[in-house]
DNA sequence: GTCTATATCCAGATAGAC
DNA sequence: GTCTATCTGGATATAGAC
């Protein structure tokens, strides 16, 4: 974003670095203890600083918070547009789920900060979310080439890979126990809720 | 359970009572703050007494989720076995299932405590968890009588449920847009995964 | 930019008077 | 059984020396 504003300036291309490594610490110390759990001592002593020190990076513990956030959001970002061109609507769907579930069991505590709300107090700044939000509407358009129209359909897609995804990071972390089942998932939701055969070009309703 | 080992002796049954108070506050509390949120004063305060008094009813904060833990599994034990007899099995699952869904939206906080892990640093007792686990399994019991065999099943049909409900919390709190889409859910579910027809006495394959 | 020192606040838990 | 007083510890954040 704002981050690359000076990449010449050596000056802010160190400061930045030192930036990323504090984040990195963060993710670290997060993936350990929670994410609510960690402390700006913590994360200072892990990068060989003292607590104070940070105040020069983050103007808070929430603004520290809230960068995760955004790194968090661009990752999303850049797994769901990485889908190549594919023809068939049905398979660039399964695709999309395939790298959104992917992603989310990868690093449930990025899952966890992206997508609900383990720090008591902090809420992400609305510009980072709107990335969160743009990156769903991917899979909202996807849906909608497969055949899947109405909001009630696309309500419970999401609750079926949401489903799953939780499911797998509370209960098998690391294993593919739930993730192996969205292909079967996909279909047996498509056999229900997708209208046969090809799809033609789709107007959005203008309805919502 | 071990509550009401003397309510005949007055004295215990007024300690007990005091006890239900004080739970009942830091679940009042738990609602509006969340649960990792309360703290011992505030609890305190709420029933009229300073924190270190609530040390003569349980032995630490975590003894205090503890019992309201239990209190938890105990309301969903209850709920679940609330289900009267039906002859179709279908429509006992239907029953159980909305049973289920009922109970987790009835109450968000409560929902998150038993399926979650919302405090760091507590774990529920195994002797609590045990309930919990029992009460599930008779929904297991429900799916096979309905004709689904077969873990991947069972667990598509835990990742559904989980989904409608997690999303209805997160997103809907006091709302149906997810509950309301059960039935057909359920409905398609069945179509893809369970045995048509009527369903004869089964008993449980050795495999797995 | 990084440090020490400190302000400010609040937590869970214990000791001991009443 | 309930209280006051206190222990112990940790948090975020700021001031100001270097």
């Amino acid at each position: 974003m704002f981050a690359d504003a000076d990449l010449e300036d050596p000056r802010a291309a160190r400061r930045e670095a030192t930036r990323e490594r504090i984040l990195q610490a963060a993710w670290d110390l997060a993936r350990r203890d929670g994410l609510a759990a960690i402390t700006l001592r913590q994360v200072a002593r892990q990068v060989g600083m003292r607590a104070p020190s940070l105040y020069t990076y983050f103007g808070s513990k929430n603004a520290m918070y809230d960068a995760m956030y955004a790194q968090a959001a661009q990752d999303l970002a850049a797994t769901l547009a990485r889908r190549p061109q594919t023809s068939d609507p049905r398979r660039r769907l399964r695709g999309r789920m395939r790298l959104f579930t992917g992603f989310c069991v990868a690093d449930p505590v990025r899952y966890q900060l992206l997508m609900e709300r383990p720090v008591p107090g902090f809420e992400p700044a609305p510009q980072s979310f709107q990335i969160t939000v743009a990156a769903l509407a991917a899979t909202r358009a996807d849906l909608q080439a497969a055949g899947v129209h109405g909001e009630p359909a696309v309500d419970l897609f999401r609750a079926l890979i949401t489903g799953l995804v939780s499911l797998q990071i509370a209960n098998d972390p690391g294993g593919d126990r739930w993730t192996r089942l969205q292909d079967g998932a996909l279909d047996m939701f498509l056999a229900h809720h997708a209208t046969p055969g090809r799809e033609p070009e789709h107007h959005p309703p203008k309805g919502r």
